[in-house]
DNA sequence: GTCTATATCCGGATAGAC
DNA sequence: GTCTATCCGGATATAGAC
């Protein structure tokens, strides 16, 4: 009674737990696990522990794992939009480009996450069909954007590179996520020196160059 | 009968399949398997299959899936031993390089497989201790190979960048890395494409711009 | 070394009470 | 919307025959 004030034009109505919203917190719980263990090695006991409920609750708000898989990946869709329309105000395009960087950041100092892109490539072919059709979504989005942003630096000066804006692009993609993960086995510094790599070559000088 | 001959003085003894080693078969299913699918979407009912073997046959071998597990990742560490030592009868650092390159290829090639090092970061925390620790030393010694060639590279004159040797190195790593498993997601041509701008800003022109 | 058979456990999933 | 209870299949692992 009366947490119907809270949210009571809400797409999607509260339960009984006190007003909080379990689907999105199944979702977070998930995507945590799987950045931390990736799909295949994370279950629905794990994010029940976490959120306090029973298995079964679980599969109330996803049937299926693997309605959990693609809502996951639609989400980081979403968010990745959303995030595009907030920095698209930054007119420098470099500027944009330390932005996306530190959303890596934000990864490695969250407990060593992986990027999404990185656990979906590598756990592909373990995937079930309707996320691996996400996945591609997701990476060709990230792509075009990393693309028009290079081409946008260029243009205005505050980026140098050589050759095909599109070739930089992967480049940078690649490096950002095999980086993530090279942070695992061999500490967080690599990542850092992979940014200071990055930036050294589109700059001309490194602004992580602290070390 | 009579299969002793073949390897009677083998260090391994031979089974009752034909005079094949079993233990050698095993682990290449499920080196296969790791690169495609990771560590744990794989079981051994896909190796037995594979191999038409019983699931308790590869239990003789390998009594725990984490003992396997450590061999193969001790078995991708001296097989890169043994690669280092073949070219480092190669004088020019920038083609030692290119072999390194190669062997990417090949994993791509292969149907489109993971590189080990992006299969153990990615599921880091989902593996027991004993592989993580063998997964470590597996990449000290990629890096640690990598700064020996682009110091070389950069002193023979046949490479150039900018930066320090080390920084370069996790770049240089993390990029064939994340490359792979981006040509999951978007077509192995950008994996060329990675290649592509990586030749390009070590040497000035590209190898791979044919596309 | 490999087999059959089996034990055990875990993860995904459903039925029906509350 | 969450619970208890239960089913099912798959995966790791072991025992003992051959």
């Amino acid at each position: 009674m009366l947490k119907s004030v809270v949210g009571s034009l809400s797409t999607r109505r509260r339960g009984v737990r006190g007003g909080r919203d379990t689907s999105e917190e199944i979702l977070n719980a998930a995507e945590e696990l799987l950045q931390r263990r990736g799909y295949n090695a994370f279950s629905y006991h794990h994010i029940a522990v976490q959120l306090g409920v029973r298995n079964a609750a679980i599969h109330y708000h996803f049937p299926a794992k693997e309605d959990l898989g693609v809502a996951l990946v639609k989400r980081y869709q979403q968010r990745f939009q959303q995030w595009i329309r907030t920095t698209d105000l930054v007119e420098d395009a470099w500027e944009r480009l330390q932005a996306y960087f530190k959303t890596y950041i934000d990864f490695l100092q969250a407990d060593c996450k992986c990027c999404p892109g990185g656990v979906l490539g590598t756990e592909f072919h373990a995937l079930p069909e309707a996320m691996r059709e996400e996945a591609r979504g997701l990476m060709r989005e990230n792509y075009e954007w990393m693309i028009r942003t290079l081409e946008l630096g260029r243009a205005q000066g505050s980026m140098k590179f050589s050759g095909k804006s599109d070739d930089k692009a992967v480049e940078i993609g690649a490096a950002l996520q095999g980086g993530l993960q090279i942070a695992r086995l061999a500490g967080p510094e690599r990542f850092h020196q992979v940014l200071a790599q990055l930036s050294l070559e589109l700059t001309g000088q490194s602004s992580y160059g602290a070390a």
